[in-house]
DNA sequence: CGTATGACGAGCC
DNA sequence: AGGCTCGCCATAC
């Protein structure tokens, strides 16, 4: 069995370090693609982000699900499915999501690794 | 090596 | 408030 670390080594240099980056995400809590994109050192490298983990394979062990969009949504695959999905798995983290179906950023969002917090 | 794409983001109408 | 357009960057072809 692949580790989330191992696949990360399977792929381009970015896209290991932003799965690298979401295989720490906690659960119950979310990121945003731009704030991943931030931490990489690329603030403008959000498509880049999504499109990394648009790369990542149906079944991986990478939590995915944590991460979405700015606007506290789910952005996933433009399939509903999908959405369904990331918001089920999301909510058995513990993530809640509000009446329009959005989650509270300033609730849930993830602090940031570690080694960026300055331990 | 140039063009097209994509699970984004911020700005504008 | 909600929808649309442009810009961003890194891959894929």
């Amino acid at each position: 069995m692949k580790s989330a670390s191992a696949r990360a080594a399977e792929v381009p240099n970015f896209y290991a370090a932003v799965y690298r980056l979401v295989a720490q995400i906690p659960p119950g809590k979310v990121t945003t693609y731009g704030q991943i994109a931030r931490w990489l050192g690329h603030p403008s490298a959000a498509r880049a982000v999504g499109y990394a983990l648009h790369a990542l394979p149906t079944g991986s062990d990478m939590p995915w699900q944590r991460v979405i969009n700015a606007s506290g949504r789910i952005s996933s695959r433009c399939d509903r499915h999908y959405e369904a999905i990331q918001r089920a798995l999301l909510e058995a983290d513990g993530v809640r999501f509000d009446a329009y179906g959005s989650i509270d950023l300033q609730r849930f969002a993830w602090l940031g690794p570690s080694a960026l917090k300055g331990d």
